[in-house]
DNA sequence: GCGGTCTATTGACATTATGTCTATAGTGTT
DNA sequence: AACACTATAGACATAATGTCAATAGACCGC
């Protein structure tokens, strides 16, 4: 949502989050400061294949949501290793994850309407070829 | 999908539909053919907003499936009005809707994993509350 | 018989979201 | 030194969506 939405129409306001990533890295800043590469690594537990997720993608997924002013980073202090940016989340970015949830939901309940449709028509098909119709 | 996807990284494959659309469309025409404008007006069953929602997404994303070869169209018999492109769903529509119904469904599943982390993330927040922690 | 409204479809252009590849750099290992 | 692993960034390509505007027949009212 970087910048904010059109005022024309659409599928209204915005395409459903699918692109998972966002949500997911604020989620994992909710229990505590990080760096972009161990929220890569933290990743499979939302169903990412770290195999084929391209860091840049994480790091590029960070910086936007830096811009957007739901994160802040700064350089960590030195350990070992590269330099490590650290990224914390802002009460700005709790909010927009309660909004976030909020549409997850109501994604998933449309997902879960079409589904049902399916099954139910898949059913009824069934059920006519038993009966003989 | 059109033309087949990419073989780097990515978010693993593709990442899944979330513009319901073509998913939509392609089970109504499960249940018979139909031109645009009808499967436009049908689509608010699913959760779309028709205030907002673009008549050319709708157009479009059929023109895209039968690019595909999921539907085919023709003018349809001269009734009253302008004339209508029919559609009518493929034997390889049906076969993808398969899949991308096994796709949703596994969507809807990682939602449901982020929803539930979140969920009880704040319960176990409040339970501390509760119980002076 | 002209203007508005509804049905119906199309095309062009703009913007956003993602994917892909490559570069850079420090550290430890062999 | 070559290599693998941690860590981050930038450029470019493509795909998915959104936005606008044009076209056209039919019907309705005045």
């Amino acid at each position: 949502m970087p910048g904010g939405w059109g005022t024309g129409r659409g599928l209204g306001r915005r395409r459903r989050v699918m692109s998972f990533l966002q949500p997911c890295i604020l989620f994992m800043l909710k229990s505590g400061e990080a760096h972009g590469y161990s929220l890569l690594n933290g990743l499979d537990e939302f169903g990412f294949d770290l195999e084929r997720l391209d860091p840049s993608l994480v790091y590029r997924a960070l910086r936007d949501m830096e811009d957007s002013g739901w994160v802040v980073s700064n350089w960590g202090e030195e350990s070992q290793g590269p330099q490590r940016r650290v990224y914390k989340i802002l009460p700005e970015g709790e909010e927009h994850l309660v909004q976030w949830v909020a549409d997850l939901r109501r994604t998933r309940d449309e997902i879960d309407r079409l589904l049902c449709a399916y099954e139910n028509q898949s059913q009824s098909i069934t059920q006519k070829r038993k009966e003989g119709v």
